[in-house]
Order: structure tokens, then sequence, then C-alpha cells
DNA sequence: CGTTCGTCCATTAATGGACGAACGGTGCCTTAAT
């Protein structure tokens, strides 16, 4: 059967969307690929549909355990049922069954953190793998280097099952970001295809403010005015709950926080509740987005300037997949960057941490129990983060005690790597500021970072272009409306108590 | 780097200011002991 005739037998459409055709291509033609296509033209099509032309397991390695869960669900209301997401979600028992029987499955998901467990690679490396995708690729490089260091292995993974056909997918990646995709995954002369991170019926606009209580009083007009359903982006948690509560004394009822203090059942509420319109406001971290696909997000306002060009472009480009007019503005105010020059320092180790860590390494001879390597962590006062930074150099000394030269050699790496990182981290900081701070087209800004061409700004481009946020407000029906709904909701309360 | 929180001390006795420390986003995986 050929690739049109499974496109409509197995997933109903008579035709591709923009890319989806060239990449599936590219992939059963056996050819590593990359692809970078638009938030909401269907990625996951790009290796479903592959899966059901070839012959052995699609692997898929995904960043998060919900976005696993909700791949999983659609191929099941889709009919399939040879597919898992093998994570920590099984019991002892169902992870056993499943690698029992690992070659029956149609498409596996995984993660690159369970990707490091000997018995699970031993099984895979047993199976054919017909494909090896990698879901949101950019991740590994913006959190390889040191959040999830797991994602730096893959390519020592793809090594050991025996390089199978690659691809690589994203939404955001600069021509850097795809080459180091590339490298890390050792990459054999891949194909790309990438198209334009351009959302042109996404409106954008800077606004500064001069100081804390101008912003928050900004923000609370323009939730109060703007079409809603939105997004709000906070760099902290405490305050994402603070001006929640603000929005709703202001009266505004449907507004929510969502970051990673909360439980995962209250996550999954409150992504639920916005997907079908109980919640209309979002007050988020940086924890709030992938894998939600909702169309109708109107406006997406950033409370704090991120701390990079590509988690912004990520981030607006939550609003308006519909096609129809939205907005993002950002607000902003001199210094907000410094916050992540503190949240980066927090992550990466000191010098005197490096070298008491490896010294100990060094003088216990032998690798450290669980109990010792906690003991070790508490007396140097490392967070979590940058012990496992440590423990990824740290691997070599796994096998046999550490020698002196080798503990040189390695701290000295460390040092080196962590410092390049800082530069790069710092750099990206940089360049945000630069964009926010600049009297240019905000669009060609964007387009430019991404290595683009602006051909011509649509007709709502930025705020240095011209419009007015005024025409992004909800109209005086629009409000009618909701106040009534608002009684509906009230007496429905009062008749079903 | 800027904000917030806790502690200390000085006063006409329960506030207030000064000062320093801590905090500030992301997510996998925990095979232990009740």
């Amino acid at each position: 059967m050929n690739i049109h005739s499974l496109l409509k037998k197995k997933f109903g459409y008579n035709s591709f969307r923009p890319g989806q055709e060239e990449v599936i291509q590219s992939v059963i033609s056996g050819h590593d690929t990359v692809a970078m296509l638009p938030t909401g033209t269907g990625k996951s099509l790009c290796y479903q549909l592959p899966g059901y032309y070839l012959k052995g397991t699609v692997l898929i390695v995904s960043p998060l355990l919900s976005l696993m869960q909700d791949q999983v669900e659609q191929l099941k209301i889709k009919g399939e049922k040879q597919v898992v997401a093998y994570n920590s979600f099984l019991s002892v028992s169902e992870r056993k069954a499943v690698l029992d029987k690992l070659h029956r499955y149609r498409f596996v998901f995984i993660s690159p953190e369970m990707l490091k467990n000997e018995r699970v690679l031993e099984r895979l490396k047993r199976i054919s793998i017909s494909l090896f995708v990698v879901d949101e690729a950019h991740c590994i490089s913006q959190w390889g280097y040191d959040f999830r260091p797991d994602y730096l292995n893959l390519g020592n993974v793809r090594q050991l099952l025996g390089k199978p056909t690659t691809l690589a997918l994203t939404a955001t990646a600069t021509k850097k970001v795809r080459e180091d995709i590339i490298q890390l995954l050792h990459l054999d002369q891949p194909k790309e295809w990438i198209f334009s991170v351009d959302r042109p019926n996404i409106y954008i606009h800077v606004e500064h403010v001069s100081d804390m209580q101008e912003k928050e009083v900004r923000l609370l007009h323009l939730v109060q005015q703007l079409q809603k359903p939105g997004i709000i982006y906070f760099s902290s948690k405490r305050l994402a709950d603070e001006m929640a509560k603000k929005m709703r004394q202001a009266g505004l009822n449907k507004v929510a926080s969502y970051h990673a203090g909360l439980d995962q059942d209250e996550r999954i509420l409150i992504q639920q509740q916005f997907l079908y319109q109980q919640l209309e406001i979002i007050c988020a971290t940086s924890a709030f987005g992938m894998g939600i696909n909702k169309e109708n997000v109107r406006f997406v306002i950033h409370y704090h300037v991120p701390a990079q060009m590509e988690s912004y472009v990520q981030e607006i480009g939550r609003a308006g997949r519909d096609g129809n007019k939205s907005i993002a503005i950002l607000l902003y105010m001199e210094g907000d960057e410094h916050l992540h020059y503190g949240l980066m320092e927090q992550e990466l180790p000191t010098d005197a941490q490096i070298d008491t860590f490896f010294y100990e390494l060094y003088r216990l001879k032998k690798w450290p129990e669980e109990t010792m390597l906690t003991e070790i962590q508490q007396s140097l006062q490392l967070s979590d983060v940058q012990l496992r930074f440590l423990l990824h150099y740290a691997e070599p000394l796994k096998q046999r005690p550490a020698q002196k030269v080798q503990v040189e050699e390695i701290t000295q790496q460390i040092k080196n790597d962590r410092d390049v990182r800082r530069q790069e981290r710092v750099r990206k900081i940089q360049e945000m500021k630069q964009w926010v701070a600049s009297f240019t087209c905000r669009r060609e800004g964007i387009l430019s970072y991404f290595d683009e061409r602006l051909d011509h700004c649509p007709l709502n481009c930025c705020d240095q272009c011209g419009t007015n946020v005024d025409f992004y407000y909800q109209t005086k029906s629009e409000i009618k409306d909701e106040s009534k709904e608002q009684w509906e909701d009230i007496l429905s309360q009062l008749f079903y108590r």
C-alpha cells in the first residue's frame, strides 16, 4: 500500500499538510531526517504513518510523560492496540510484561532517562526498530547540557540499537541547534526539512513598564480587556499564584495558575478545564504548554521575559493555532532578565563543588553507595540538577576506581564545559534583551534569529510596524455574553446544589 | 541582580528599620522501608 492510501485508510485524511509528505517519504526511504514543522501541522503523523508502512517497531523518545500518555491515547482512539508508553507509570509487573513482548508493539514511547536502563536497552537491541524518533528534538540542545543530561546520551543509544533510521522532530530550532541535534544523535547525512517559524496571525507587542506596580496594573487591565482565552507566562511560581488570585479578586472567575509545584492530578485537571473552556486564563510557568493542543487561544502575555528566543517563540506559538488573529504581549521592566542569571548559576556547579566532589570520589577508591552519595550532596549543598551534572561526567568512574590523572582531567573538562554553557546561556539572555530593546520590526528580529528572512510584514505585525493593542480587545457584545454566561453559571449552581 | 523573608535590636513596649540570607523554571527516575 502506498502512503496516500495509508493516509486515507488509517487516518481518514485525503491529503497531507505542508511538509508531512516530504518528511514521510524521506524516512521511509531510509534517510535520517531532521524536520522542523510549525506547531499544529501534525508532526506526529510523520512517524505514525511510517509505522504502518515499515516493518518493525517505531521507538519514540518523548520529553514528557503526559505527552506520551496523550499520544498513546490518540493512537488507541484510532484503533491501534500495539502501542505502549514504557515509563514509571507502569507497575513492576506491567513493565516486565511489556519488555517480554516488546517486538509485538508497533509504537513504543519512552523517556531519555529510561533509555539508560541496561535491561531496557538489552531488550530493545533484540527487536527490529524500523524508526527511531526524537520528538521535541530541540530538548537535546536546550536541556541536554545541564537539566537532563540523558538527552546527550541518545546518540550512543542509537549506536547501540544498530543505527536505525532516525527522525528528529521540532517546531523551533536555530541552525546551530539543528547542527547540535545532528551531531549529538550522530546522524548520517540527514535530510533536513525546514519550514518557517513565522506565525503571521500573531501580532507581537512589547510594552515597557517602569516598575512592578505598573506591570501589575497593566496586566490586570489587559486580561480584563483582551479577548479570551489566554495564557500568561511567569518565571516564578509564586507570582503566577499571586496574580491568578488578584485576577479572581478583580472579578475574573475562570482563572487558574499552573506550575510544577502542583500535583499531577491538579495539573491534568487544569489542562482539561482550559481545553474545555471552563477556565479562560492560565497563569503559568514554562511547565505549561508542551502538548497543549488548544486551537483558540487569543492571547499570550509574558509577565517575565523568557531566557531565550526559542522559549519565547514556543510560548507565543500557543496562540492562534486556529489561524485567527491573536496577540502576544511582553511586559518588560528594566532588569527583568537578571532573574535568569540567578537561575542559571544555581544550576551549574561551582569550582569548589566540582573539586571537592571528585576529591571525595578519588578518596573513596570505589563508587559510593546511594546513602554516601546523598551525604556528599548535602555536605556540598548540591542541588539535584548540579549533582546530576557532575554524575554525568563521573560516569566512567563507575567501572573502575578513579585515578588521580583521570580525576584531574575530568574536573578540568567539567569546568570548561560549564563555562562554555554559561557563556552560551548569557548570550541567549542578552540576545533576548536586545530584541526587546530594539526599534526594528519584531517579526523580522525573530526570523533573523532563526536565520530566516521576512518577505513582507502581515497587516497587523508588531508594535514597531504599527497597530494598536485595542484592536484585540473584546467588543461590548462579547463582554455582555460573558456576563450572561456568568449569570447562567450562578443560576445553575443555585439550582443544582 | 532584585525581591522577600527572617532575625535582631532599639524604643518610651509592640512596631519599625537595618541587615543578611535565601530564593528565583523546566522532569525524568527513585527496586528503599513501613
